[in-house]
DNA sequence: CCATTTGTTTTTAC
DNA sequence: TGTAAAAACAAATG
């Protein structure tokens, strides 16, 4: 499931591979996860850079071209030199280029490639990135302690901070010690403190590794993430607490699975 | 066929 | 009017 950590690490890789290079042709084999515009535009152009908003990669081209990206559960992109082999299965898409070419796959198909003209991106409201050089603890916590939601549903509200989803979310509460149903505003300051600097610990981490790889997820080359090796309590129902040694439970916070400890996570 | 998985948008409720 | 909770939605997998 790629969240921020997953989506920087395929930025990283696709801007080391495909800037500046020419798109010699281009192919949408499902026309469906195109929402909006023709992927066939980018045609003669290169892209310029390649960005993160979030969960969302936004290309840049040497036009007023802008390709939007979200990889909701399964998507990832690929790239391979064009003597590499490759996965076949599940492509939705692909730019060739002279010396490779940059896949889009997606097994379940629910992500989504947007071909803006107008600059206009296809969110509709994105919050802070919690990795933000200029972010502060403070501000961190003005955000989020007026709201009344489990503290977990307001990390995964991608308008108040952009890029945790279930994963990260789960680590970060576990790592600070706060119940992941405790209303956001009978969180103190000092936990609001300790969540920010844990959660761009685990987040940091995370892209250092590469990601998690949980299920689908694979990186740009096809490889695996490694971030699944230092989860503490994402998808470990039953097994014991690293801290205390209790089981982690797992439980439904916002319509959405939580996992955490009850017995150091107050 | 159903449960499960996800983030975002839409709808409903307060 | 605004906020919050719930439902809907996308689609494939086991
Ligand atoms: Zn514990």
């Amino acid at each position: 499931m790629p969240e921020l950590p997953e989506v920087e690490s395929i930025r990283r890789r696709l801007s080391r591979h495909i800037l500046g290079k020419p798109i010699l042709s281009v192919e949408t084999e499902l026309p469906r996860i195109v929402r909006q515009g023709e992927l066939s535009q980018m045609v003669g152009l290169s892209i310029t850079s390649i960005d993160r908003q979030g969960k969302y990669l936004v290309f840049k081209t040497n036009s007023l071209l802008i390709l939007y990206a979200h990889l909701r559960m399964t998507g990832t992109f690929l790239y391979f030199d064009n003597a590499e082999d490759r996965v076949k299965d599940h492509i939705c898409a692909r730019w060739e280029f002279a010396d490779g070419e940059l896949l889009y796959r997606d097994v379940r198909t629910l992500g989504g490639l947007w071909v803006s003209v107008d600059g206009v991106p296809p969110w509709k409201a994105l919050g802070l990135d919690p990795l933000d050089k200029k972010l502060t603890w403070k501000e961190f916590a003005g955000l989020l302690s007026h709201k009344k939601s489990p503290i977990k549903a307001v990390l995964l509200d991608q308008s108040v901070i952009a890029g945790v989803g279930n994963i990260y979310a789960c680590e970060a509460l576990f790592a600070a010690q706060i119940n992941p149903r405790r209303p956001a505003d009978e969180i103190s300051e000092k936990s609001y403190r300790k969540l920010f600097k844990e959660l761009k610990c685990i987040l940091w981490s995370a892209i250092e590794a590469s990601g998690t790889t949980f299920r689908d997820f694979r990186l740009s080359d096809g490889r695996e993430g490694g971030f699944q090796n230092f989860l503490k309590v994402y998808g470990k129902a039953g097994a014991t607490c690293p801290r205390c040694a209790q089981p982690i439970e797992k439980v439904v916070v916002a319509q959405r699975s939580a996992y955490f400890c009850p017995n150091c996570q107050k």
